[in-house]
DNA sequence: TTACCGGGAGTGGTTTAACCACTCTGAGCG
DNA sequence: CGCTCAGAGTGGTTAAACCACTCCCGGTAA
């Protein structure tokens, strides 16, 4: 007996421009401006959906994966489509491919999370909650812990920054914290089980906290600077080590030699103007 | 005579976990990785790479569109889809949809971009270039020479902190502040007819151009931070009064009454469990 | 020779209709 | 009372066909 009772979805055929699917993209987007729609919420089904809109429903379909790739939906086999809910996050992974695309070096990247992370922990010791003081103090000591355990060390480490995130109380710049360090995370993950020095590490988080426990924003700051810029030089150190072991893998890949006749490009290569559109999708991490 | 000859693309369906869509995308994600896809390839059709993929074509738009939302790829009807070129950036729609969804307020984002942007400023006096330096010049000259006219002198507020974002040397940063600052202008374009105190904020502007001149990160971070503060109050005081003129619409829209019956939830509510997957689009705005 | 412009080939965009795979729920059984 | 499993409803995938748009190339006229 489902009926089309309150039809907050209308048909958008009618004087919309632009290719059919934007127009789905466009209905959804504004019900979540209006706050029609909440996180949480689910959507109805991609079958009464595209009827309701006056689409077709692989049209319906692509408009719905434009936003999930966004991150505003998540689908669920089976079980339907919903508006993300949890905390404010960004998906690394546009950022992560568009590294890949333009060649972002680390230090690059360490710089944003430097720039970031230090304009957070200011604000952290300008407005940390004893709640927001007992998680990070929690965090340091699992890290004092578990120092001869680098991949547990590890997740305490990005608990601790994320936990310092929140007391700033900026989620904004928190979700552009986020994104950045799990592209870093990333490669890190991989050379971890080489760290070195994680008592050092240690007491510079140990510093940081002290910092924001005593709410001095610029004590802070220069400790959370100094953390990130030891442990720039440490990772690449350890990604020297590394690639001492096997001989600089660089560029070229396992793959098959595959003829590649004359330098004949692989792919047609072709100027474009400038254009739009764009979206992003990466997978999250649990907590233990 | 198309040929499958030098085939990068090989099939994905062997020994591959997840929907088929996810294969797509993983596909296309690691030859960008490896540099196989560089910005302003064009990928083969949808037809042919189908086939090589061994996915139907419906299944492989499903993850070109992801991409596409992503901001990795652009699809051009009638001419091909090719790999994004130009300035690396990220989209802004998926920052702004999360601010809708949750909630955001503009000081928050104004703090978000003061953090970013004084950043780059410090970065932009250690490193700005004579080129960059003159691209900056001419940017605060057009302002001075548009005090009269708010649309276009917001237009050359636009390009001198793209400019100063350029001037930093650092990709990262410049396409997160890009992302916060699209966000802040689309608002700031409905009320920037009625921007007063042109004439200060340009005199801003050419302070913290001196500054990065003079190669004094103290003093640029020092006049960013100032500069964007009091901007932050100047934009508050314009939206006190543009709503002061219209009764505050809040949330009441031009939506039809159509019947909500008592309380009714519009949308079922449902609780889900965390998942994944995100994405985002935008449109981009030209250059005059 | 040069400039224009028309058409066709090839591209992405859309639709239809059907089937598959997964999730959740509730009726029935133990 | 608790478990199980079948069914209904959900998103995921496929097929084949057609439409709309771009681009380029060849013919034509200046």
């Amino acid at each position: 007996m489902t009926f089309p009772e309150y039809l907050i979805f209308k048909t958008v055929r009618a004087a919309s421009p632009g290719v059919t699917t934007e127009q789905v993209i466009a209905q959804v987007r504004e019900l979540i401006r209006r706050g029609k729609l909440r996180p949480g919420d689910r959507l109805p089904g991609e079958r009464e959906l595209a009827k309701r809109l006056g689409v077709s429903r692989p049209s319906l379909r692509a408009g719905l994966r434009s936003l999930a790739a966004m991150g505003v939906l998540e689908t669920r086999h089976g079980a339907g489509t919903f508006v993300a809910d949890g905390p404010p996050a960004l998906d690394s992974e546009p950022l992560s491919l568009l590294a890949a695309l333009h060649g972002f070096t680390p230090d690059e990247m360490f710089e944003a999370r430097r720039v970031l992370e230090v304009g957070l922990a200011g604000l952290a010791a300008e407005r940390a909650t004893s709640e927001h003081q007992a998680e990070m103090a929690e965090e340091v000591a699992e890290m004092f812990a578990a120092l001869d355990d680098p991949q547990r060390y590890l997740v305490h480490d990005i608990r601790f920054h994320r936990a310092v995130a929140a007391a700033s109380g900026n989620p904004i710049l928190a979700a552009l914290m986020g994104m950045v360090s799990e592209v870093l995370y990333e490669r890190r993950r991989e050379t971890v089980a080489r760290a070195r020095d994680l008592k050092e590490s240690a007491e510079w988080h140990r510093k940081i906290f002290r910092a924001i426990r005593a709410h001095n924003p610029e004590a802070a700051r220069a400790a959370m600077s100094e953390h990130l810029t030891l442990a720039q030089r440490a990772l690449a150190s350890e990604e020297i080590a590394e690639n001492a072991d096997h001989a600089a893998p660089a560029d070229s890949g396992e793959r098959k030699p595959e003829e590649s006749a004359e330098g004949a490009p692989k792919i047609h290569r072709q100027r474009q103007r400038a254009a739009e559109g764009t979206s992003m999708k990466a997978a999250r991490e649990e907590e233990d």
